[in-house]
RNA sequence: CGGGGCGUAGCGCAGCCUGGUAGCGCACCUGCCUUGGGCGCAGGGGGUCGGGCGUUCAAAUCGCCCCGCCCCGACCA
C-alpha cells in the first residue's frame, strides 16, 4: 500500500494519559484511539495486527479441530439467570434493558450460550466430543480500566468450549488446547509461561494460566528456574524458609509483659530482639459475615485467595478495629489466639511443630511469650501463606523467583457447572441419561498486542515480531524528488507484493528523517532504504529489532526480505 | 467505591495564586527552499478555556455543584 494514501497519525510526543509502554506506542504509532475510558478505536494499523493475531489463533484452532461460530453479543437476563451468574458476577456484567423493561445483559463470556445451544441439539454420545469457538467482541464493565489495551470494558476474545463425555474425554479436549495455545504464542513471537491458575468463581478441578512477565502486568507468579514449577500467586505452594532464630527448648507456660506502644511486627521484634519468625501473626478476618482468626508466622504473608478457600467463604474481608475490640478485646497489633473461644482460629502450616512464640495477648500494649500451637491454643491447620521470592520449591527445593506478568490465555475444565444448572445431557451406549463435561479456554486478543509491545519496543518505537506487525516491510526512496530513486523504489515494493510480502511504499514527500522515525515507531519488521547506492545499483536492507544494515543489490531486496521474513 | 492528580487549538504545555482583548512549541494549510534520522524561511487557519450555577462593571482566573480522564487502593472466569 501507499503510505501517502493511508490513516496512519503518528505523534511526535506521548499523551499525557498513556502510563504504560504499549499505551504509549499503540497511541503514538497511530494503531488506536481512545472514546471512553477502557473503550478504544482500533484504527488502520491495530487492526491489522488484530487481523494477523485473529488469523494464527483461527489456524491453530481449526487444527485442533474447533469449529468456529459466531454467537450474540446481547444475552437475555434468564439466560444468566439460569446458571446463577447474573448475580454473581453483580456490577460486571454491562446490563442493558430494552424497550419492554425486559432485562439483557452485554456478553462477558459464553459459557451460557454454548450450553444452551448444546442442550438443545445434542442428544446422544456419539455426537461428543465437540470443540466449539468463537471470536468476537466481550464486554466487562471493569471497576477500574486502566493501562491502555491491558485492561478495558470491551475487548476481542477467542473464547472455546469443549464438550465431553467423561474426565477422560475432557482431559484430551483440555491437553489439545495447552498445546495449542503454545503454538499460538509462540507463532506470535512471545515469551511466556505456563502457570497453575486458581480456577476462582469458575468452579472446576483444573486451570492453568499463560503468562507474560511484565511490569505492566497485575498478576504475580512463582516460577522455580530448576524444575519448572510455575503457579499464580494465588495458588503457588512452596517451603518456607527456616525460621531465623530456633525456638527456645522446653515446655515452657505463656507469660505476659508488656509492649507499650509496639503494635507492628516489626516493632515488636525490634523490642524483644527476636526476629519477626520468632512471632505468631494474629489476623482477625471476616468471612462470609462470620470472625476468623488467622495466625501465621510473623514474616509471612496471608494469601487471601488460600485462606478464602480454607474457609469455603465467598467473600473476606479484614475485621474492622470496632469487631476486634468487641469480638478479642483489643486493637490489631495486640491480638492472639491464646484463651479465643467464640471464634474459630486457623493457622498456616508454617506454625506446625514451633515451641514457644511470641504473640498478641488481647490486651493493648501487652504480648506473650513461650506460646506453643497445639499446647497453648488449638487451631485448625491450613495452607494460608503467601509464597514470597527466596522461598524454596516445594518440588525441588532450589529457590522460587516471583515475577509480575500480563495474563493473556485462561484454560479450564469446568466440571458440570454449566451443564447441570442449565440441563445438558446426552443418552450414553446404555441409553441412560449422562451427564457432558465441559471445558472452558479464552485468549485475550488485544493482550498479545499489547504484550507484545511491551516484551517488544526500544526507545525508537515497537519491535514487533513479524507474524503480527501490520507490515512486514517497507520500502523507502531517501529522495522522492529524484526519479531514479523513485522508479526504484516502485520496483522492488510490486517485487515484495509479488513475493507475497505485506509490503508498503513510503511514498510521502517527506524528509528522509521523518520516515525513517515513522516507520521505527510503528514497528515495521524489514525497510528497504532506496538512497545514494542506488548509482551503484545496491540498497539497504535494515532490520528493524537489530537496526542492522546490508547492502543488497536492487533486483534482490524483495528476495532477501522474503528469505528473513520466513526464517 | 475510598485516596490523589489533571481538564486551556489535533498533541504537549504556559497563563489561574494577584479577575481586565487567550498564548507558546509541535502538528496542519499556502509559497519558496531543502532531501540519509522528526530541515530552514515567510505567510496563514484553527479555541463553547470540560459543563452548569453563582460572585463581579468584568471570570480561563474566585466560590459551589456536576461530568470526564489518569494514577494508587478496593475489585478483577
Amino acid at each position: 500500500m501507499l503510505w501517502s494514501k493511508l490513516f496512519i497519525p503518528t505523534l511526535r510526543e506521548n499523551p499525557a494519559e498513556a502510563e504504560v509502554v504499549s499505551h504509549q506506542l499503540l497511541l503514538r504509532a497511530g494503531y488506536v484511539r481512545q472514546l471512553a475510558a477502557g473503550i478504544y478505536s482500533y484504527l488502520f494499523l491495530a487492526q491489522r495486527s488484530l487481523n494477523k493475531i485473529i488469523a494464527i489463533v483461527r489456524e491453530e484452532m481449526d487444527a485442533i479441530g474447533g469449529q468456529e461460530m459466531l454467537l450474540p453479543a446481547l444475552h437475555p437476563a434468564e439466560l444468566w439467570q439460569e446458571s446463577g451468574r447474573w448475580d454473581v458476577m453483580g456490577a460486571n456484567l454491562f446490563h442493558v434493558k430494552d424497550r419492554f423493561q425486559r432485562d439483557l445483559c452485554l456478553g462477558m463470556t459464553h459459557e451460557e450460550v454454548m450450553t444452551s445451544i448444546a442442550r438443545g441439539e445434542l442428544r446422544s454420545y456419539k455426537q461428543l466430543p465437540q470443540i466449539w469457538y468463537q471470536i468476537q467482541t466481550k464486554f466487562r464493565d471493569e471497576p477500574r480500566p486502566k493501562s491502555g489495551l491491558l485492561r478495558v470494558r470491551q475487548f476481542i476474545m477467542k473464547d472455546s468450549y469443549t464438550f465431553d463425555l467423561d474426565a477422560a474425554g475432557l482431559d484430551i479436549a483440555y491437553d489439545k488446547h495447552h498445546q495449542a495455545y503454545c503454538r499460538i504464542f509462540d507463532r506470535c513471537g512471545l515469551s511466556y509461561v505456563t502457570v497453575e491458575a486458581h480456577s476462582g468463581a469458575m468452579g472446576g478441578s483444573q486451570s492453568h494460566e499463560f503468562m507474560i512477565a511484565s511490569d505492566a502486568g497485575e498478576d504475580y507468579v512463582a516460577v522455580c528456574a530448576q524444575c519448572g514449577y510455575a503457579a499464580n500467586l494465588e495458588k503457588a505452594v512452596s517451603r518456607a524458609t527456616a525460621a531465623a532464630t530456633a525456638d527456645p527448648e522446653g515446655d515452657l507456660t505463656p507469660e505476659k509483659f508488656q509492649t507499650p506502644g509496639r503494635k507492628t511486627i516489626a516493632e515488636v521484634a525490634e523490642f524483644t530482639g527476636l526476629p519477626e519468625s520468632s512471632q505468631i501473626k494474629s489476623l482477625a478476618m471476616v468471612a462470609d459475615g462470620k470472625p476468623v482468626l488467622a495466625l501465621l508466622r510473623g514474616d509471612h504473608q496471608l494469601s487471601e485467595t488460600k485462606f478464602a478457600a480454607a474457609m469455603g467463604a465467598q467473600e473476606i474481608r479484614p475485621a474492622h478495629p470496632a469487631e476486634m475490640q468487641t469480638w478479642l478485646g483489643a486493637a490489631a497489633g495486640s491480638l492472639g489466639p491464646v484463651g479465643v473461644t467464640g471464634m474459630p482460629v486457623i493457622a498456616d502450616a508454617a506454625l506446625q511443630g514451633r515451641r514457644n512464640l511470641i504473640c498478641g495477648a488481647n490486651e493493648d500494649d501487652y504480648h506473650l511469650r513461650h506460646v506453643t500451637p497445639g499446647e497453648d491454643f488449638q487451631a485448625q491447620c491450613h495452607d494460608l501463606r503467601q509464597v514470597a521470592a527466596g522461598d524454596t520449591c516445594a518440588t525441588c527445593g532450589a529457590p522460587l523467583e516471583v515475577r509480575k506478568t500480563i495474563e493473556l490465555g485462561h484454560i479450564f475444565k469446568l466440571g458440570y457447572k454449566y451443564s447441570d444448572s442449565m440441563g445438558l445431557r446426552v443418552l450414553d451406549a446404555g441409553g441412560k441419561e449422562a451427564r457432558v463435561i465441559m471445558g472452558s479456554y479464552g485468549i485475550g486478543i488485544e493482550r498479545i498486542l499489547a504484550a507484545a509491545i511491551e516484551q517488544h519496543h526500544d526507545k525508537d518505537g515497537m519491535t514487533l515480531p513479524a507474524p503480527i506487525a501490520p507490515f512486514t516491510v517497507v520500502v523507502t526512496p531517501v529522495n522522492s524528488a529524484e526519479a531514479a530513486q523513485r522508479e526504484a523504489a516502485g520496483r522492488i515494493y510490486r517485487e515484495c507484493l509479488a513475493a507475497g510480502l505485506d509490503a508498503l511504499l513510503d511514498d510521502r514527500d517527506e524528509r528522509p528523517g521523518v520516515k525513517f522515525k515513522d516507520a521505527d515507531l510503528i514497528g515495521i519488521p524489514f525497510r528497504i532504504t532506496v538512497g545514494k547506492k542506488l548509482a551503484g545499483g545496491m540498497v539497504e536492507l535494515v532490520t528493524r529489532r537489530d537496526k542492522q544494515s546490508r547492502d543488497v543489490p536492487v533486483g534482490e531486496a524483495a528476495a532477501a526480505v522474503a528469505g528473513l521474513a520466513h526464517a
